[in-house]
DNA sequence: TCAATAGTTAATGTATACGTTAATTCATAC
DNA sequence: GTATGAATTAACGTATACATTAACTATTGA
């Protein structure tokens, strides 16, 4: 097999560290700490802070070093305005050009997890089958870039997202509207599965927003 | 002023000659021949490379070099329905939240340039004055994020876009669509806005994609 | 006390030598 | 003639030394 290079062990390790917040948000060091923090030197680290900030993970800052970059409650808007596009569009997409049975098994075994982790009130779990329901509509649909960018936001914006996991209501809701687009995808009803998921993720987004600001958590 | 490094001035010269076609798809080159034409060393351009394979402009194979990535019609698709999904979404949020008359005049000086242009049949500005629009209808909607996607999305089709824009029938409905999609953020009609902004995004892709089709290019 | 400036220094940018890897070539056996 | 595998080698990955730069600091003059 081949061997995994250092920059891309560095790349996943501190990404890793970073949506686990193992390293917090504005956490800030120089390369060269990093580097050894990692134990390789400072040329594999360098590529890799590049690519973590490509993704909006980290900054550079000449002469400061790398910071882990916090969220704000803008930031989350920006976030979630793009993934509601751009989910909504792939359910609208999948429910009109039909989808092979085992794709639709996947998508619902998901909804499935979803409510049992509810039931047992394993909200890491479900958030995990939630995040998977994303990743599916996405996947299914095909179009790769659609894919890469919702990977992404969704990696941006984990971390904001487990730490409101506990403080929100409990996302009964959130189960229905997914069963709710899964159900308009198998009837091949484009504009019905597009709608819905548009407003499940407006909502969520709401939702979101709204407990950060009572909380007034202007960063994280 | 702040000097430039070494590795922006291979970023910028590298994409200039990708966009430009200087550098043609398919062109493929060890790093160190790069490095060579750059007048630099490899570690600047490396990193100069990593960043346009983030952007989908060069592919790096280890042990074969850069290869500047062609843009089949697939990729075409992909990168149209993201613009068509964010661009419409930008319009209808502008229209909605209504816009500063020097933002308007803005686009609407790019509406005049548009049709400015066309009317000297000088294609090349036309297609800038287009570009400008579409910049500005997420540049005033404030998501930076959608920016910098539909900037990148705008990158990688660029060459395509050159490529068929003269051999394409004269754009005149696009002009007066885009006249369309302002009058509707004027009057603060959100739903007109996204909605004329979504079919007119959607049938220059059509077009282009027919038109790629028709000549049976493949890959450019 | 404050502002301007020159010197100091910490951090990154860059070049380069070397190690490592996998594609290719070539020899050998069948 | 083909398949196997070892040797070769081209290219990249990595470490490191050095150059460069801009932030910081201390000094000086007002």
């Amino acid at each position: 097999m081949t061997k995994k290079s250092n920059s891309e062990i560095a790349y996943q390790k501190l990404k890793d560290q970073i949506l686990e917040n193992e390293l917090a948000a504005g956490y800030q060091a120089t390369e060269e700490d990093v580097a050894r923090q990692l134990g390789m030197s400072r040329t594999p680290t360098h590529e890799a802070l590049v690519r973590l900030q490509s993704e909006g993970l980290v900054e550079i800052r000449p002469r400061h070093g790398m910071r882990v970059l916090p969220v704000s409650i803008d930031d989350m808007r920006e976030i979630y305005e793009i993934l509601t596009s751009l989910e909504s569009l792939a359910a609208g997409e999948i429910a009109r050009k039909g989808l092979p049975e085992a794709d639709l098994q996947a998508l619902s075994d998901a909804v499935s997890d979803m409510d049992t982790a509810l039931q047992a009130d394993d909200l890491v779990a479900w958030a995990a089958a939630d995040k998977r329901f994303h990743g599916l509509l996405v996947s299914c649909h095909g179009n790769t870039r659609v894919q890469t960018l919702v990977n992404n936001f969704m990696d941006q914006s984990h971390r904001c997202r487990m730490l409101t996991l506990k403080l929100r209501p409990r996302p009964d809701k959130s189960n229905a509207d997914h069963a709710a687009v899964l159900d308009a995808i198998r009837r091949g009803d484009a504009e019905a599965a597009r709608k819905i998921h548009h407003q499940h993720r407006e909502k969520s987004a709401a939702l979101l927003i709204e407990l950060l600001e009572t909380l007034g958590l202007k960063q994280l």
